[in-house]
DNA sequence: ACTAACTTGAACATGTCTGTTCGGGTTAAA
DNA sequence: TTTAACCCGAACAGACATGTTCAAGTTAGT
């Protein structure tokens, strides 16, 4: 797919005093092409191969590794910028208000994207330290964890467990959901809902009383 | 690990004089041997090759193949070793009574065993379809069910969900539990009642009260 | 002693991946 | 036109994994 014409690029932006506008428009489109490549197949296959994600990008091999020298660089950008999708659509998420609707709501915008990117989150696991995937999520794991606090504050949310346990519940019932989905034993449509009503009673403080969800 | 002296001895330790038994005993020891092997191994990486699990397990690879003609054969052989330990301990753990007590007993037996061999599990679900996997632990996930039915009919569980996806729940939380407990993010020994806590009170129906812990 | 069951290391056949090198293109700027 | 920045396919190097074959043990029962 993709598959600019042949031939050249331009590269790097390194280029600055003396020389003109650089020709890199085409290599940032290679770049671009071989990401796009790279989360497709790895969504199906997380062991899919670099050549294949070569070809399939329309885009030689040798370039592919010209631009991501080693295997892990390459699932390391693609998880970058998917999470940092991921992240520009949370930005544009209302959090404010009544923490459990805002967490309602968080879910409802992520659940679309921890659907969709699941398998490439599975690849980054698997060839990436631990400690680099939390380090790319940290932003988003912030969110959560600031909804979750701000719960704790009013009241709504549990005191008597650990607050990275959990921020851990939230990010686990969505990637379980995102398999059964996958796996056809549950209805991706009405997963948000599903979700967002196990993670409210889940959190909701023994004592209290569970909150109606509203569709 | 075990592993008879190399030197030149083929067979293993000292067997007492037998009757006309076959000498099957060896091959049965050796396969013990190689299981056992198969878990260490795989329990710290889910990729240790065949060789290195012969190895360990004091055995020649030419042996291992003539027990396992298949890697894949061999991790299903552990799968289905460990999960019938599991539902073993699981035989002997009261589920009866309260359907929230028999929860909190099934979670608290269960969580050694989910900690323990959390990686063999990843392994098999790399190398066995999907399909597979869901075979071998049909006793245990209809365990779970039955509880859950139960605590629906007594109207002590939420009957707004599909029940697959309360099932789902319980597995996804003790997974879960078991990676941060892994990555010290979670304290082992609390860790069962923890996740009994949340089980608990994701799993009450809305407007209910959310019961309190008795640890 | 003979045999059958069981093991073994070595070596081979195959396959697949990653990462690199090489010689030869293309394009756009200078 | 020359040249720099970029691209290509082909082919190689090295690693490592899975299975198989082979010729040679070892041992317990007969």
């Amino acid at each position: 797919m993709a598959a600019t014409p042949r031939g050249a690029g331009p590269r790097s932006p390194q280029r600055p005093a003396a020389p003109l506008m650089e020709r890199r428009a085409d290599a940032r489109r290679n770049i671009a092409s071989i990401l796009d490549a790279a989360v497709l197949l790895l969504s199906r296959d997380a062991d899919a191969s670099v050549a294949d994600i070569a070809k399939a990008a329309g885009v030689g091999r040798v370039t592919l590794y010209g631009h991501f020298s080693t295997r892990a660089d390459l699932v390391d950008a693609v998880l970058t910028r998917t999470v940092e999708q991921a992240d520009a659509i949370l930005d544009a998420t209302d959090t404010a208000g009544d923490p459990r609707q805002a967490l309602t709501r968080l879910v409802g915008a992520s659940w679309q994207i921890v659907h969709r990117f699941r398998s490439v989150l599975q690849a980054a696991q698997r060839e990436l330290p631990a400690e680099r995937i939390r380090a790319v999520h940290d932003r988003i794991l912030h969110r959560v964890q600031t909804i979750i606090d701000r719960g704790r504050q009013a009241g709504v949310f549990r005191d008597d467990l650990p607050e990275e346990w959990l921020v851990t519940v939230v990010f686990s019932l969505m990637h379980a959901a995102a398999e059964d989905s996958a796996a056809g034993a549950l209805d991706t449509d009405d997963a948000a809902r599903i979700i967002a009503a196990t993670l409210l009673a889940a959190l909701t403080a023994p004592g209290a009383t569970v909150p109606t969800v509203n569709p």
